[in-house]
DNA sequence: AATGAATGAGCCTTCATTCAT
DNA sequence: CATGAATGAAGGCTCATTCAT
């Protein structure tokens, strides 16, 4: 049911963010940028305020360094479940999905606010994070459209489909718990269901 | 197409939200409720500090009756919408979906705020407006499974499927520009055209 | 032996600051502007630190208001004394020199704080009291010059001893002491007898 | 025209000031005192913050030490001018202005800093800096009241003269630039012709 | 002497809010 | 409703300084 070959995208093990940002990844999901404060940020970290700018050149830099690892990540992440799923459109969608549903299952903070702070990025900073955001995108939409052009899709609106299966991938970030009803594997189960339908496989 | 009946709830003239109201809103969706300040929203009112204070107690309050206005204003476009639609499952999903496009295109604004802000609500407030989302998605999620009991919507996860269209219907105020290359009817359709598929529609 | 005329240029009464203003000036008379704190600045006024705010928008702002103050008042009150002085190039230097060391006395910390403190406004604040600096460098100089020019002042380096002229009665402010020995009257004296000396006077 | 003797006094090789010291002055001069920090006198000096501290204990010992060496120094000097200058009030006078002008021209950094932060020194430090400025003062009016009592000096005043002359010396150190009009002697020059006409030289 | 980590105190400024007029 | 004055609390950030390595 799963796309096959080499797996470590499909691995996820503790964070690799450094404590300070992993503490900050909270703060922010729970109150959002404008809504955390330095102070917050530093008790949450357990360190002075001062203490937090040793590490980070100011708020803006911590969510940056945040957003960019997420979605760096991610990305990377996504290449390797596409390069192991090899040639066939479905199986390129399946472990497309999957990948998307399972990071935003397992680094949920990391890609809520990814998802949700985009907008309080600096122009550069944005512009940046944009580019990888589109990035993303643009594979899910390359994947829907091979998968119209083979014929095993059939949705006449293959842009909007693929921005619709973007969003329900960032959306399970929203509803998603650790210790909710759903196994993730059932949770992907349940979402390649719904998107297959939605792109219209075949 | 589109459902039959009374078209009230198709309707958007001009906001009826008060003018300190239309402003503000303007304001929290472009920075966000905390990073939007009293003094921003009493300039952008063209109003002063108390006047402000004279129209509502707080910023909260401001939030606060805007988020239930829009609440409010949706849901009952959408109990037109059903109730214009007739018995029918697969005709009530179309209503509603429509009805809840459009109300994400045409009030853009009041929407994403609403869906946006939530976190920033009092507890008190929050749980009222919670209360009022979690109707309409009782309602969404309804339809989808008189579809479902009814055989015309095929899908194993009908729950699953509910947060899924009400997530695509509510995304349509992220990314939807009056500007942009589809017209509103346009918008519908290929939603319609996806979230059908989505939920099965033989 | 003082200049004839209207005598409103050789009057001080009580400072017309505003008392915010004279706090302030105090304190930065005291600490310079970089050692002053805002805090300080409030208490000094008897008024909450965002009470300062509701005054004047920044600190920079409260010493761009004294300093021009301070040079807007010097440069009137030398041109009325240049007016009152008559044509003589001799009653007209006298009557430079001695408005300027009067308002160096009598409002010693204005005089103070504007002449050490060019160096802390922003560039833009910087430039214009550069501007009213040299305006009144320029009337040292002219009266200099007239005097050497009908031969009743000597000195081969005209531009050079107005420079000196300045200095030194910009210096009255660094030592002059209300409850010194010397009194006003005794220390303009003093000044005109060095200064006439200074440029040559025969 | 200039005092004759051993002339070790008018000769100024490069800065005997420690690097670290040369660095901080040049940083003193151009933000004062309390405008720098010791990141920046550090970055200045290429060192690292601790390592500025393993030279200097604090912010205000480095600014002691470069106080306490130009005053020193400058003090060494006019002793020396004195010394090469003989018994003759005039050469003497002559002597110390050429000696101080220079010093205000050579050591322009370290003159203008001594002259200006006196203020920013604690107490004890600022007891000793400005004991040594009295030491200098007093030897201005020493020569001057010699001047006077040998009757080749004419003003009346001659405790005034003395503190102008010393003001006119340190002010040399706020204009002078040494990519300006005048070369160092054509400004020892102008200065001993302003200044014996201050104190009446006949 | 450098590097890296840390901090209490304090910086300037803005916040939401109030009240008298 | 506006204006003007006010404020406690908090905002992001920097300060001089220290210590372990």
């Amino acid at each position: 049911m799963f796309a096959a070959g080499t797996d470590s995208w499909r691995e996820y093990g503790p964070s690799q963010l450094p404590e300070v940002l992993q503490s900050a990844l909270r703060v922010f999901a729970e109150r959002g940028y404008e809504g955390a404060s330095i102070r917050g940020l530093a008790a949450a970290a357990g360190l002075s305020v001062p203490g937090m700018y040793h590490h980070y050149r100011s708020k803006q830099d911590i969510l940056v360094n945040l957003m960019e690892h997420a979605l760096v990540d991610l990305i990377a992440r996504c290449r390797e479940a596409l390069a192991s799923a090899g040639p066939e459109p479905a199986a390129r969608f399946d472990a497309l999905v999957e990948c998307m549903v399972r990071f935003h299952m397992f680094r949920r903070a990391e890609a809520f606010v990814a998802s949700t702070e985009l907008r309080s990025l600096e122009p550069g900073n944005r512009a940046r994070c944009v580019a990888l955001r589109d990035e993303l995108q643009g594979m899910v939409a390359d994947v829907i459209e091979e998968g119209c052009a083979a014929g095993v899709f059939s949705t006449p609106y293959p842009a909007d489909a693929a921005r619709a299966v973007s969003t329900l991938c960032v959306g399970v970030a929203t509803w998603y718990r650790e210790d909710g009803p759903l196994s993730p594997d059932q949770v992907v189960e349940r979402q390649l269901v719904l998107l297959r339908n939605l792109v219209g496989r075949r």
